[in-house]
Order: structure tokens, then sequence, then C-alpha cells
DNA sequence: AAGATAATTAGACATTTGTCTAATTATTTA
DNA sequence: TAAATAATTAGACAAATGTCTAATTATCTT
């Protein structure tokens, strides 16, 4: 749960998650997104992928990532527990 | 959004959220169930106010903080959204 | 009114985090 | 095979974060 919180604890990263719900992109076309170096981008994904909310596919040259819900399916139960009366 | 990832992006906070749902306590009795101090606690009771995690009840010197889970509901929309396909 | 209790605020300090530039690795293409 | 392209890794650095001790504020009790 601790890198899942960690992940999403910051903008950038809540914002890829969100452009990679529409479709895969590459770690190039999401750093054209922002107005930040690619640097700081691959660090970003290296965040996302390190509590599993994205996986990365390497076709050639190229890397595309995708989005994993399934792993907030953890922090839903844990809010829902903390919810129930 | 920020404040409610911010306060969430902590075990100490979270295990805080976590024994508020069982009932109220003090800032005191919160801080004994751990070992830290009671500043280091004051100031995790703090941050969960500011994202409106808890509430604040000062009753004569003691102040009384309670779950507010109705935040989280601006959460479970953002992750349902991220999910929906 | 003085001392005790509950809690916060202030300030210091080490660790973590986000960003950058420069360098490296891997792949494609001329 | 050399140059170009995509992406990451390495290392530096400022800002944010979590923890502590000491001091302060507010309330209660004798």
């Amino acid at each position: 749960m601790n890198n899942l919180f960690r992940a999403l604890n910051d903008p950038t990263r809540r914002k890829i998650l969100e452009i990679l719900r529409e479709k895969d992109f590459t770690a190039g076309e999401i750093a054209d997104k922002f107005e930040m170096t690619k640097p700081s981008i691959s660090h970003h994904l290296d965040l996302l992928k390190q509590a599993k909310l994205v996986t990365a596919d390497k076709q050639g040259q190229f890397i595309y990532y995708s989005l994993n819900t399934t792993i907030l399916d953890e922090l839903l139960t844990w809010i829902f527990t903390l919810k129930q009366p």
C-alpha cells in the first residue's frame, strides 16, 4: 500500500494515469504532454511502475505504458472499510 | 485532492484513521497508541484536519478527534473514473 | 492563585522527493 | 558501420516531510 499511496501523491503522476485511461502511450508521447524533461517523466513512470499502476511493454526502441487499475481494488477495499459503520 | 493524497501518504496517519473508525479519541489517547512523541502525532492530526479527514472538537482541555469519511467520496469518484472503460 | 495536565507551536535536523543536466544503453536507419 | 532516435540511469540540488526537544497556550484542580 505504501508504494501505491506514494505513487498517487503527485499531480503529474495522477495526470499520467488519467492520460493512460484513454489508450497506451510511449514514454516520449507522455513526456510531450508535460512541460517537464523526459528524465523527470521517466522517473514518474518508474514510481508508477513500482506501484504496479502501470505496466511497460517494450516494442523496439519504444516503450509503451498501459494503465493497470486492478491494483486500485486494494485501495477501494481500504476506503470502504474505513467508511463502514 | 492534493491535501487528501498527501494526508493519506503516511502509515501513521492511515493508522490514526483506522483507530478513529472505532470511536472518537482525544489527541493524547491517540498518541498513546504510537511509539512517537505527542508533538509528532499533533502534527499528523493537523495534516489530517487540513485534508478534512478528521474534525476536532474541543471539550475543556481535551480535543476529541473524529473521522470524516465523506471527503473520501471525492477520491472514490476519481478512482472509479480511472477504472471506467 | 499556583501547580498540574492536555495539547499545540516553534525551531532544528536528517531523510525523502521532484526536478534538472549530462551520460549511457538500446534500437533503428541511411 | 555511423549517425539518429527513444528512453533510462547517474548525480546534483533545492524543497518538502517526518521526527524530535523545548517552549507556549489553555484548562482544570487544589
